[in-house]
DNA sequence: CTCGAACACTTCGATGTTTTACTGTTCGAC
DNA sequence: GTCGAACAGTAAAACATCGAAGTGTTCGAG
């Protein structure tokens, strides 16, 4: 989608030298758009577009690779978070269509469809709330709950794969960059 | 849309000190989201779903902050990018539309809905190529490169913005784990 | 108690994307 | 040369999402 993100690079040199002692630092999409960039205005100095532009490539990337994940299990990717949130979120297993939507980031007109779908598999059960009847409570069924236990850790498994390349020591330290970066945006944990 | 990536995480212990010697690690929503798990799931190590979901909701969150910039000149992030590619790609500012929806990370059958409306604003010119006549070069207009030049500074300094809490040496490191990983993903750079 | 504003969710219309099928072109085997 | 496979791009159908309007509920001011 946002392919803003995705192309548009910095005119910096490109730095070669690694954030620690390993060498692993490649040649990526990124690195030759920022050559481009260079080459054509060397007067502006575009490195805020190549993080920007390798944190797009790389969600998109982790997202297809998780996606044939699931696909092998006759599963969106969607679903599967739809069903976990559920499932971590409190003993009941249960959340409101607002909760659940924040937490998916989607509109809640997007999530009446999701859920929609999730109850007509039989993966959770929909009911208005007793104590405000405004609200809606979606459950997961026992059904849900073992697609949950079921690929959890397939899924987890299948996300270390794709991380393969990275060591602990480089996991940790993109996690609190990135954690830094999220806070700063105001990604704040809701409640 | 994928919002395993933003949802699933970790239950590890989400470690608290940081890359370097700067403070801000803050407490974003993975965090919740880990110690959720954590508690729900602590035989299971997900420390891999705490990258995933981070650079998901990171990239979101830019993607937002890019399209508001670009909102405030009546341009879509998708239409700045496939005028910069151009621009960027060579001194005639022409490529096919295989390479557009390749740098895009689009369809090409969602590339000739964009290309077609770039054209009805009079920012591209489409032709058949004389050279291979199963191809469709696209070429920027004079206008469609006067609107680079007038909105790429601003679309930098924007990300500036966004970024403004990364130093320069976060920047770098941020950008040299996301180009292993990307690297490690097979995000080689077309050609 | 009543009325209006805020709220939670759903429905509807418009839009954009992907997948699949299709048209036309090129290239190589024979 | 001719035929068929591979290729480049477009068209059509299916589907998902968003924003806005609509329905029903709750809450608080008066």
């Amino acid at each position: 989608m946002n392919d803003t993100l995705a192309n548009d690079t910095a005119g910096n040199g490109a730095p070669n030298h690694d954030t620690r002692g390993h060498d692993t630092r490649g040649h990526d999409a990124v690195d030759r758009i920022l050559g481009q960039w260079a080459r054509v205005r060397p007067d502006v100095d575009c490195s805020a577009m190549g993080v920007a532009g390798r944190i797009s490539r790389a969600s998109r990337l982790l997202e297809k690779g998780i996606k044939e994940y699931f696909a092998g299990h006759d599963l969106e990717p969607w679903e599967f978070d739809v069903l976990a949130t559920l499932f971590r979120s409190n003993p009941d297993h249960r959340l409101c269509m607002s909760d659940l939507a924040t937490a998916a980031m989607v509109s809640s007109a997007a999530l009446t469809n999701r859920v929609d779908r999730l109850v007509a598999r039989g993966l959770v059960h929909r009911e208005v709330s007793p104590s405000n009847r405004r609200m809606v409570l979606i459950t997961l069924t026992e059904e849900g709950r073992a697609v949950v236990d079921a690929l959890l850790e397939g899924h987890v498994a299948n996300e270390e794969r794709l991380l393969a390349d990275l060591t602990d020591e480089d996991r940790e330290q993109l996690s609190g960059l990135l954690c830094k970066l999220l806070t700063s945006l105001g990604d704040v944990g809701s409640r």
